[in-house]
DNA sequence: AAACCGGGGGC
DNA sequence: GCCCCAGGTTT
């Protein structure tokens, strides 16, 4: 294992090159601390790439949090659509009340006030009161943990403790060597872990911090982090029905609680294999809905499910037995909080028939 | 401690 | 096809 004096030596090594060759992104165009915020709520389990478009866009049409504050939750998440972990958006709104409310529009300056904040955690507290406050608050995220994990060759689950709570020793060690550089040195080695300490094929020929580096040293960058294997992926069959009437499209809003609550999507249907369990994602065919011609496929992917969905024209029966369905013209449905599946139906052009 | 919660991009 | 990503909440 390398001390943490090969750490503290790395530190300058890895700083410096974050200060050289970090990449420009639209938060850190900022120091508001709602604008980062922001951006971090969205980057939870999320890339990079895919949050810049929604995060300007978001920024564009809530540019304060007051703003955000007074919006209806479907504009919030109309704005989230396609992004997931609709949650998220359902306790950033929730907390830019408080925020607004309780806090004068000031995102809270301690991590104590900030982890009680819906959707806050240990990793954002620490990002934005570093990131936007210049604090000395330290975090760990699978970026953090993997570039520890190899450096100072660790073993365990990281997500686990005691590893966990070991990570979170070191990172807390290390932000109090620098001197008000807090929000750089987290974000630098973020930034290492997302560009060169890779989760495969790390470039380590590359790296700031390879010379202390324990995972170098034994040649185990590939065997370093021992990760928890991965739930196993289910698959879902389901029928798509497009329904359309005077120039508007059969919606539903599904159930509160469970997989992309309170969304729309056009009516699913899941069709159970000879022997299978259904998912539950979807609901089971009923005879309010009459599957039609076959107009196409698509395939989704969300958290331990993978979807193929056979898109059909469709036809109702009656309407107002079936709970939630309601019509929406094109124009309107580009606009709502759709899922990520009703949207990739939407951009494949199977309306535009 | 483990389950749940989206979706996509890279390999 | 598989992995895993600037995590948080709930049970």
């Amino acid at each position: 294992m390398s001390p943490l004096s090969d750490a503290i030596l790395a530190r300058a090594n890895v700083l410096a090159w974050y200060r050289r060759t970090r990449r420009d992104l639209p938060w850190r165009r900022t120091r508001d601390a709602y604008a980062i915020w922001i951006s971090e709520a969205m980057l939870q389990q999320t890339r990079v790439e895919t949050v810049r478009g929604y995060w300007t866009r978001f920024l564009e049409r809530f540019p304060t949090v007051e703003a955000l504050a007074a919006a209806e939750e479907a504009e919030v998440l109309a704005l989230w659509s396609g992004l997931g972990y609709y949650g998220r958006a359902r306790r950033l709104l929730a907390a830019a009340r408080v925020v607004t409310e309780e806090h004068s529009g000031r995102f809270p300056a301690t991590r104590v006030a900030a982890e009680a904040l819906p959707g806050v955690g240990a990793y954002t507290a620490g990002a934005v009161l570093s990131i936007a406050y210049g604090l000395p608050e330290a975090l760990v995220d699978g970026n953090v943990a993997r570039v520890f994990c190899r450096f100072f060759g660790l073993e365990g689950d990281p997500a686990r403790d005691p590893l966990k709570g070991d990570l979170w020793h070191r990172a807390r060690a290390l932000v109090a060597e620098g001197e008000g550089d807090a929000g750089d040195w987290n974000q630098a080695l973020m930034e290492l872990g997302a560009r060169v300490c890779t989760a495969r094929a790390p470039t380590c020929e590359a790296c700031p911090a390879a010379d202390g580096c324990a995972a170098v040293r034994a040649g185990r960058t590939a065997e370093l982090p021992q990760l928890a294997a991965a739930r196993p992926v289910r698959r879902v069959e389901v029928d798509l029905l497009l329904v359309a009437r005077a120039g508007r499209w059969l919606v539903e809003r599904r159930p509160p609680g469970g997989a992309m609550a309170g969304l729309l999507q056009f009516p699913t249907v899941e069709r159970t294999p000879p022997g299978g369990e259904p998912s539950g994602l979807f609901a089971l065919p009923d005879d309010l809905l009459e599957p039609g011609e076959l107009l196409g496929e698509v395939r989704h992917a969300i958290t331990h499910h993978r979807i193929r969905a056979r898109v059909r024209a469709g036809r109702a029966g009656y309407r107002g037995a079936r709970e939630g369905l309601g019509w929406l013209r094109r124009s309107a449905l580009v606009d709502a909080e759709l899922t990520g599946m009703a949207r990739k139906v939407l951009r494949a052009g199977f309306l535009e028939r």
